[in-house]
DNA sequence: AACCGTCACAACCGCATGCGA
DNA sequence: CTCGCATGCGGTTGTGACGGT
């Protein structure tokens, strides 16, 4: 399930992900934002591409990252978008929150494509024994519907681009499997139709308004911080003026209005204990393995807030 | 218990696209 | 317009888990 860690030839750590690289790209993620994720494993004191980094931000550690197993719903949505957009799995994802376009098409190739066929052959094998009994009535021929189960299985041939909705009908045109596969087929009659379905909620305004980043990591989500029993409690950060100035700042100018620098000299000079004793905005409890999110007892002692000076610019205490 | 085949899925890779200089 | 860089996307791979023999 998971790759043995390996190293490449630039020295970039490859393979699975440990806790540790897991904390600190959660960490910093949540506090400085991707900004750029070519340069962000250098300042996160990762020894990864940024690529890999984007890559397990995206589809592991991200709050908004649903894990677990895909409900009947969401797979039966996904059977659906699949047969409307072939293998747009990002498109797919967009649709279905909570899940990534990686997690969706591992889905697929593993269940639902498997699941779809049967689907689909066995509707064929209905439709072939019903087609046996029909026959001409003057000639005595039996007639053999255009559509065969490789073009009800090929997506391709099935994809609104290719327009085969005519084709799509003899296939559905046996009631009781068009009656099966209601969930499956496109009901519109217009063959491009399926494209308002999808474009529609593109034009509502809140479409666009959807959650980012920096709305996941600095509005009003906790703050994890240790108490002095060595619990740990959330706060709002709605009231942090230290998290809103990074909020408000946007891409390289952290690093600059933020004194990003410091960042990465603290991190520098800090042991791997310490700097995780930091609190850290977490909006990711409900997926995020509670290690990642709560330092060790060892590390509590060396628990250290983080402040605005006067120029709204934050720094560690060490 | 050991071996083997299959499954599930995290992660990688190469290409496409968008965007600013 | 072109170039280079950053990011996004989809296909593919690698590997641990698991079940069957």
């Amino acid at each position: 399930m998971v790759r043995t860690p390996s190293c490449d030839k630039s020295g970039m750590r490859k393979g699975t992900w440990t806790l540790e690289e897991d904390r600190k790209l959660i960490a910093y993620v949540t506090r400085y934002g991707s900004w750029n994720w070519r340069q962000l494993p250098r300042f996160a004191g990762l020894a990864r591409c940024g690529k890999s980094c984007r890559l397990r931000w995206m589809n592991y550690l991200r709050p908004d990252v649903k894990r677990g197993n895909f409900t009947q719903q969401e797979e039966e949505f996904i059977i659906r978008m699949h047969k409307k957009l072939g293998n747009r799995w990002s498109t797919i994802a967009a649709e279905l929150p909570g899940r990534t376009d990686n997690e969706i098409k591992n889905h697929w190739h593993t269940t639902l494509k498997k699941r779809s066929q049967q689907n689909t052959l066995t509707k064929e094998e209905a439709r072939a024994s019903k087609s046996k009994d029909k026959v001409l009535p003057n000639k005595g021929v039996t007639v053999t519907l255009p559509a065969t189960s490789s073009q009800i299985s090929d997506n391709s041939s099935l994809s609104p681009a290719s327009s085969t909705s005519s084709e799509f009908s003899n296939i559905t045109s046996d009631p009781s499997t068009a009656a099966s596969m209601q969930n499956l087929v496109f009901e519109d009659d217009d063959e491009f139709g399926f494209l308002d379905s999808y474009i529609d909620p593109m034009n509502n305004e809140s479409f666009w308004k959807e959650l980012t980043l920096d709305d996941i990591s600095f509005n009003n989500v906790p703050i994890v911080s240790e108490d002095t029993n060595g619990c740990f409690q959330s706060t709002s950060s709605s009231n942090s003026n230290t998290l809103d100035s990074l909020h408000k700042s946007t891409s390289e100018s952290i690093v600059a209005d933020n004194d990003f620098g410091g960042f990465f000299d603290a991190y520098a000079e800090a042991t791997v204990d310490n700097f995780w004793t930091q609190p850290y905005v977490a909006g990711m409890s409900s997926h995020v393995p509670t290690e990642l999110l709560a330092p060790s007892v060892a590390e509590s002692e060396y628990f250290t807030p983080i402040y605005d000076d006067l120029w709204g610019q934050t720094h560690l205490y060490y």
